[in-house]
DNA sequence: CTGTATCCATTGAGATACTG
DNA sequence: CAGTATCTCAATGGATACAG
């Protein structure tokens, strides 16, 4: 392996296997808002707006599996589940703030070089 | 909209477009290995592993496309093509580099989050 | 050498009815 | 309330034959 590589190419490769769980349409934005604090089923569907509760069931599954967040049941009459982060998922909310910073400031540019590309074809 | 929510749902959401972007299985590791200087096809190819010619067309059209990266084209025989990062996805090594960072830092951990879960079911 | 086109398998994702 | 099961459709990804 050369040495400067950013990525290590183990098996399995670390990297691969982070993008596997928050490359997906839902995970960084569910991880998002549980960084604002502790979150029932149905008032996280009301925060992402426009998620299926199959989707967001699945993805808070595959989260707790990896340990980003806890799920906590209640087993009252109505139940009453709570989702919050771990440590693991708190820890990873830094890099994740430099990926939502850089998006930010530099979607403009995206969209320009998306509309000066079709100009050119 | 809050006003500690770190992602913004403007439309279009800049995250989410950011996410559909590097979200896919190859668009990082492509960004990662011409973060290490000008390269062709093949040498992407070969560089990258075992990625087919099919995914990495695809993901470098998309790359370019949206300004990521930049294609040059020395109409030679044979024909000769040089990618290589364009300033835009030069500013993008450093959030990502965080990623990766973190991502080798917590593997461990997520691993071992996996097995005590298969274990409590 | 640098790709594109085609075929196929797998996965992601939405809608919605149903369960404890 | 908090999900799961089922169905359906779209998108991703691999293999490989073919093209400029």
């Amino acid at each position: 392996m050369k040495a400067d590589m950013l990525i290590s190419f183990e098996e399995p490769c670390p990297i691969r296997d982070v993008l596997d769980r928050i490359g997906d349409q839902w995970s960084l934005l569910v991880l998002n808002s549980l960084s604002k604090g502790v979150f029932r089923f149905n008032e996280l569907m009301r925060d992402l707006g426009d998620i299926s509760k199959q989707m967001l069931s699945k993805t808070l599954k595959r989260l707790e599996k990896d340990g980003f967040i806890k799920r906590t049941l209640y087993p009252e009459v109505p139940l009453r589940v709570e989702y919050e982060l771990t440590e693991l998922g708190k820890s990873f909310l830094d890099p994740m703030a430099g990926l939502i910073n850089w998006a930010n400031e530099n979607h403009q540019a995206i969209v320009l070089a998306r509309q000066n590309y079709e100009k050119k074809r």
